[in-house]
Parts: C-alpha cells; structure tokens; sequence
DNA sequence: CGTATTTGACCGGCGC
DNA sequence: GCGCCGGTCAAATACG
C-alpha cells in the first residue's frame, strides 16, 4: 500500500523528512493529503498508478482522509489506536505496526461482519496533519452490512479501557480526537467490484450520509465527480435509497441535531464518526458544495476512479 | 462463554 | 544478495 498512497504524498508533500532516507519515494509516509485544507486545491493526484504495480496484496485501495477534530467523542471500543472508525461494518483490529515515516502507528482492521469478508482497512493519524486521519480501505466486503456484527461494533456504552490504560503518545486518538468515515468503505466496496448488493441494504445505515459529502478523489474535478458517482451514487443514488431524502439533509446540523433515524443516529452520535462520512458525502448532495468536511478519499488509479 | 483487542513474531516484497 | 518495512497470523488477556 505504500504505492499508494506514496504516490499522492510525494506529489503534494516532498516528502517525509522524517529519516527513511532510502524509502524515499515509497515508504514516504502518509504525509500527504491537504493539509489542513479539507478540498485541499493542492490535492495531490493520488490517482496515479501505484508505483510498484502490486506490492504485496494491495489489491484495490482507497485512501481517505479524515480530520480528527471534527470528531471528537467518546470512542466507542475498539478504538486503540486506530480509532476504528465505526462504520456500518463491523472492524476488527488485528493488528497493529508503528510505521517508519509516521510517529504514529497504523492499526489494521478487518471485516468482522463476515467471516469470510476480504475487506480490510487500514487506520494512522496523518503525520502532517495530527488532526486527520489517513483511513484505507482495501477489498471490497462480500456482504451487506446489515450484519448482527455490525451492531455489535457500535454499541459499545463506555470505551473499554482495555490492558493499556490511555493511549501512548503515538496512538492515533489523541484523547478527543475520533476518526470515522468509514461507511465510505463500503462505499468504496461497492464501487470497486460490485457488491452492491451491500449498498442495497447499507443505504439505510447512510441514511444520514445523504446529508452531504465531501469526497475528493486526488484527481482532476472530472475524477472526482466520477468517482463520486461511483462510489456513492452507484450505491446510495443507484439502489435508490428507501426514503426521498428530505431537505434535512442538506444540513448536518439538522440531521444529527434532530436526529434522524432514531436508533441509528444515537449509535452515530455516540460514536462521533458520523461527521466525517457526513461531509464526505456532502460533496455529492451539494455539488458546488464547499466540502466543509476535510474528507478526502484518494483513488490509488486503476480503481474505480476510472470509467 | 464468547468476542474483541493487544502484542509479538514471521513472511513476503521492494529497494539499494 | 542483503537489509528494511509493511502486512498478516497467532496466542494471550480482558471485558461484556
């Protein structure tokens, strides 16, 4: 994956001057991605092919950003370091690693909805910009979402405080800071390879996405409109979501504030990830919308991106 | 009792 | 050919 995502962060960042002197081009480090600029203008054409044309088992990536600060609640369980951003899958950690270029680890997730899901999804703080997180997500997952696992993600009542007591230093969630964006995951899924069947039955998990989202594909504004489409329309416009879409959902505020799916919206708000998925399909609702959310989902190339 | 998280070790791939 | 890094698997521990 390094590929990746290295191919955005050299472009927009030069690179990591964190110390891998021969990883330079590679390895460099999620040091990419707008820093701090949400639609960052500077978007650094994550679309380009991944350098090595299949490292390990970096099958169809995609890579997005999101900021920390919007999020920042209790964290429902699971959160070590990663902050699993709670989606409407349900992620197990199954591990994690310290990564050269970044101070922060990366914690890798997998789908537990399904046992036999291939999606995975990999969670690290964005070194140039502690307040994004740098979410990737990798396979699309072979079921809906609307697994019983799902639930048991989310629910969580009070953080668990686990053997490590807080977090190190290192760790992705910084005491407030929540990641999430992660319903995009499936979205992503659902556009690399077609489980759509997943959308059909997630849109009503994204009830609240509908709201508006902001997703950039480090591309050109043609791309990203693509892959907008793609992603989400294909899933969330494309199944033809259950409910018409009121007017509440060009405002976030008003989604989350008045609450909108009952139950759902509780477990969301709990999680404070919602924001994040939220802005990322802002983008799509509002098409000249500013994408005040800081979302970015970065399209390796060869994905869907493309078409 | 079951499930999830955490930590360590091992394997594979890429770069030099 | 060697070294380094990333990624995944497995085992153990803790919590619900």
């Amino acid at each position: 994956m390094d590929g990746e995502w290295s191919d955005g962060a050299a472009v927009s960042s030069p690179t990591v001057s964190g110390g891998e002197g021969k990883v330079g081009p590679v390895r460099g480090a999620p040091a990419d991605d707008c820093p701090g600029s949400p639609v960052s203008p500077a978007a650094p054409s994550t679309t380009a092919a991944p350098a090595a044309s299949g490292r390990r088992r970096s099958a169809n990536k995609r890579v997005v950003n999101v900021p920390l600060a919007d999020v920042s609640g209790p964290r429902p369980k699971g959160v070590g370091e990663g902050n699993t951003p709670t989606d409407s899958w349900a992620w197990r950690k199954y591990g994690q690693k310290p990564i050269k270029g970044s101070p922060f680890p990366r914690a890798y997730y997998r789908c537990s909805s399904n046992k036999g899901c291939p999606a995975r999804k990999q969670v690290e703080r964005n070194r140039a910009e502690p307040d994004m997180v740098i979410v990737t997500y990798s396979f699309e997952h072979n079921h809906s979402n609307a697994v019983p696992r799902a639930q048991q993600n989310r629910p969580a009542p009070k953080p668990k405080p686990k053997t490590a007591p807080p977090e190190p230093a290192d760790s992705l969630s910084s005491g407030s800071h929540e990641v999430a964006a992660t319903p995009c995951a499936g979205a992503l899924a659902t556009s690399e390879g077609g489980v759509a069947a997943a959308a059909v039955e997630v849109h009503d998990d994204f009830r609240w996405l509908y709201d508006g989202v902001s997703v950039t594909s480090s591309t050109s504004p043609s791309d990203v409109d693509a892959a907008d489409e793609m992603l989400f329309g294909t899933m969330f416009f494309g199944a033809a979501p259950p409910a018409p879409l009121p007017d509440e959902f060009g405002d976030v505020a008003g989604l989350f504030d008045g609450e909108g799916g009952g139950e759902e919206d509780a477990m969301f708000a709990g999680l404070g990830e919602l924001p994040e998925c939220a802005m990322v399909f802002r983008r799509h609702a509002g098409d000249g919308l500013p994408m005040a959310g800081g979302v970015k989902v970065e399209q390796p190339a060869g994905s869907a991106a493309m078409s």
